[in-house]
Formats: C-alpha cells, structure tokens, sequence
DNA sequence: AAAAATATGTTGCATTTACAACAATATTAT
DNA sequence: ATAATATTGTTGTAAATGCAACATATTTTT
C-alpha cells in the first residue's frame, strides 16, 4: 500500500464527524415529524407546535425572550405568534418588562387542549422510533446533547 | 398539593424530549458552523462543503445517489453541483447507471485543495468545542445518533 | 407494438428563513 | 438638556428550501 493512499484513508471527514451526524439526524427526525404532523391531520406547524408548548411553560413571557428560546429571529417568531393567536390559542398582551413595553403572552384554554390533543396523538409513534435503542442509551445521550448544547451557547453569538 | 397539579407537573412536554433537544441542538451547532464560515471567510456554504466532502469519498456518484446522501432534493442538489462546478471543484459528465443516464461527478485538484484547505481551517475550532465533554461521551452520542439515524432511514418516507 | 409506469435531471413557484431597516420608547453619555 | 445608544417589535427583501410539473429516456405492462 502507497503511503499516499495510507494518508488517504486515514483522513478525517466532516461528513464522518459528530457535527455532521447530528445535522443528519435532526434532519430526519425533522422530515418524520412534519410528515407525522401530516398524517395525523394536525393543523399546526412543528414550530407553532414547539413554540405552543414553550408558552405553556413560560407564562407570561415577552416575544424576544420567547425567540432566545425557539432560536428564531424576532421577525419570525412573530409571526409565528401571529398564527397562534390567529388559531385562539394564545392571548398576547402589553405589558412592560424593565420598564420597557413588551408583549407578553399565554396559552388559552383551546390553546392548551390543542397542545394535549397533539402530544397524544404523536406520543406513541414518536415513542416507537427508539424502540430499537436501549432506553439507557437515549438517556445518555439526551444528557450529553444537553450538555453539549450549554458549551455551543457558550461560543454562538446570538443577535436576537 | 392537588391532584391537577401533581398530574401538570407530572407532564411531558415535547420541548423536553430528546427530539426536540436534538433539533435545537443541530440548530445552534449550524449556526455556529455558519459563523466560522464567514469569519474564516470560505468561499464555501456549508452545504457545498458537505456535498463535496460526499463526493470526495464517493467518485463517480451520480446526483440522484448523492442527493439521498446529503438528504436534500435533486432540485437543490442540483444547484449545489452547479455552483461546484462553477467555482471548479468538481466536474460532472453523462455517463450510465442500470443504463439510464444520469450525471456523474468527480472532485477535481482545486476541488480537493479547497477541501483540504477548510478541513485545517476549521479542525481545530470543531474540536474544541467538545472540550469540555468527556470524549468517550461523544464517541458514544455518535455511536448513538448513527443507530438512532438508522432507525430512522426505516420509518422516514424518502421521495428523492 | 402501444401504453403505462419508472428513473433522472431541470424549471418554476410558493413557503420558510435570516437579516437589515425601521418605528417607538427608554436609558446612558456628553 | 440634548445626543447617542439600547430594547422591543414589525416590515421588507433576498436567499434557501421543498414540492409539483415538466422533459427525456428506459422499462414494464397490456
């Protein structure tokens, strides 16, 4: 064996990375999950949907605080309000935060039945996904996820 | 404390689960990518680095196969070749599969270069951002992802 | 042999997304 | 006090993305 083809082999690929396997991953799950949401008749969108359960944590949360947490922008997170509120499941409301007017939001009674009529339509399919995967396994790595994420906010520079 | 209670603190909430800590997760590592793109001034998106990584270990694919590969459609598959081929970092030629024929590819010398080039621009910044994470753990996340990924590929309808 | 179905790549369009500019208000600096 | 800066939300726009439709060629069905 040439030493090049040797060096060749053992080059290191993005595509081989962590980095990469994540992306890919997440790409699928994400396909999964919109092709779920169709399925299921489910008449909001993966991210109304995970910005619905974000509110429902957080009451009364104003919409910038609210897009550091989806990591959307203030202009789409907005607009993602918008549907929301649209649909009735959330009140948005004026208030003011360090003295400075901010919209404020809740989940509505309809808002927060939607949400619980979603989570068990989905829950058993989403359930069945890791069926193959020792249960310890995605503990661990959700933990791990979990802790690689605080490092990568850490270094991102968030302008929202 | 009431049974309401105890049963709404007792809730799942999808923003919890470990699909969601994926995606955000993914979320926040392009971002970062992105930016030390740009800060390191490559010429390249991230996509384009991907694809011509995928093809650097996959001579002669055609584009069909490397769409299924980088999990995005042919249309946009195709313009990322497009842009490839324009700044010449890869060829593409007619050629046949299964007697169809399709269009094939090849990284080119400049192709190969340029990947080489941004692999040791951006290895060390990469690397450290699992710094702080037990490497053992991110070796077991990866090995992980890959089982859950492939579960995935099985459940996920692909029209490419 | 003719028709229907399949495979491959491209084009057009509608949706999503990010980013910049703006409007309104409050704080800080000079 | 006035000007400069910062916070919050909205609007506009350009780029990215996915999907459907199309063009071409081949295979399969009838």
């Amino acid at each position: 064996m040439s030493m090049k083809t040797k060096v060749d082999c053992n080059k290191v690929h993005y595509t081989d990375s962590i980095y990469y396997e994540l992306e890919q991953t997440s790409r699928l799950m994400k396909k999964i999950t919109v092709q779920l949401f169709t399925k299921l008749d489910i008449d909001l969108t993966m991210d109304e949907y995970a910005a619905l359960d974000t509110v429902s944590v957080n009451a009364g949360i104003c919409q910038r605080d609210l897009a550091k947490f989806i990591l959307k922008d203030r202009a789409n997170t907005g607009r993602i309000l918008d549907s929301l509120e649209q649909k009735g499941f959330i009140t948005r409301f004026i208030d003011t935060k360090n003295n400075r007017l901010v919209k404020k939001m809740g989940i509505t009674e309809n808002g927060l039945k939607e949400l619980n009529m979603i989570d068990s339509k989905i829950e058993r399919y989403l359930k069945s996904l890791t069926r193959k995967i020792d249960p310890a396994d995605v503990d661990r790595v959700q933990e791990t996820l979990k802790s690689f994420r605080i490092e990568l906010e850490k270094v991102v520079e968030i302008n929202i």
